[in-house]
DNA sequence: AAAAGCCCCTGGACGC
DNA sequence: TGCGTCCAGGGGCTTT
């Protein structure tokens, strides 16, 4: 969609999470988009004007690219899966025209992603922007960054992973595999981090697994869980090779002799081995 | 300051 | 077939 502009922006309702910004789809109409990027877990089309388009999926957004108007989208190359969309008015809640003819829909059952404008200018003025942790896969995620954010903090090492203004894009899935792949507790004081050389030791570990387990799934192409999609409606691979989400029940993967246990942080279910992931 | 709990919303899976 | 409960890639707000 780089370089395509946008021709035309339908809201098929008023408001996602939140009320769409006002003016929303007159500002887009005509602006030609000159990059996507990525922040966090915010899509970014920035456009040539300077406008910025923040996209957030929420649980269950998705975006869907159709190549021709209407149904189906014709394969990119000879060869190319074929992916034919099903229009689903109760859920298809954005759709952009573009202007070389195709479509971009964006669908959400739950509602809980969000678009919102803003000058990409003061983008680290902004306030969806400005609290943000490092990026997980940039040079500015080491061991020593995470040792200083997590010295004197006594919250859960499963909440402090979680919070995107300490590592900007790990969600519940990644946090859970990256646990596991360190051998971290997802329960242990997050401050045991910054503390003697096992603490230095885990932050290394830690690093480490968040990085390789990211590097994985984007090899894989994410994660796909129920109807979880790619944009051409291709779907990912990773979920097959989740050692603990979603796992409960089931033995562990390092053949321990432990089976993989579930329970409930700040209301979502961290995935773990008692075993494996005994302590810092 | 930090953690627990509830909320937003819809739908699928499962038990009875 | 229907109804109730639990659960889900996120995260904000309120209460403790």
């Amino acid at each position: 969609m780089e370089g395509a502009a946008i021709a035309g922006v339908t809201l098929n309702r008023a408001d996602l999470r939140f009320p769409f910004d006002r003016d929303f789809a007159s500002r887009l109409h005509g602006q030609r988009i000159h990059r996507l990027s990525r922040r966090a877990k915010y899509i970014v089309a920035e456009t040539e004007s300077g406008l910025g388009l923040a996209m957030h999926l929420g649980m269950t957004g998705r975006f869907t690219i159709l190549n021709q108007p209407g149904n189906g989208a014709a394969p990119h190359t000879p060869g190319e899966f074929y992916y034919s969309y099903e229009a689903d008015p109760r859920h298809d809640h954005v759709v952009f025209a573009m202007s070389h003819g195709g479509t971009i829909r964006y669908n959400d059952v739950r509602r809980f992603g969000y678009m919102t404008l803003f000058e990409l200018a003061s983008m680290g003025k902004h306030p969806l922007f400005q609290t943000l942790g490092v990026e997980p896969l940039s040079e500015d995620l080491t061991p020593a960054y995470i040792a200083l954010r997590a010295k004197g903090k006594t919250q859960p090492l499963k909440t402090f992973l979680l919070d995107q203004r300490i590592v900007a894009g790990l969600g519940n899935i990644y946090v859970c595999e990256a646990l596991f792949r360190a051998g971290l507790p997802p329960g242990a004081e997050s401050g045991s981090l910054s503390i003697g050389k096992k603490g230095a030791a885990a932050a290394e570990r830690l690093c480490a697994s968040i990085e390789g387990v990211l590097e994985d799934a984007l090899r894989a192409g994410g994660s796909s869980l129920r109807d979880y999609r790619h944009a051409d409606g291709g779907s990912g691979s990773f979920q097959e090779s989740f050692d603990v989400y979603g796992r409960e029940g089931e033995t562990c993967n390092r053949d321990c002799g432990s089976v993989i246990e579930r329970k409930v942080q700040q209301g979502r279910s961290t995935f773990y081995c008692p075993k494996c992931q005994r302590k810092i």
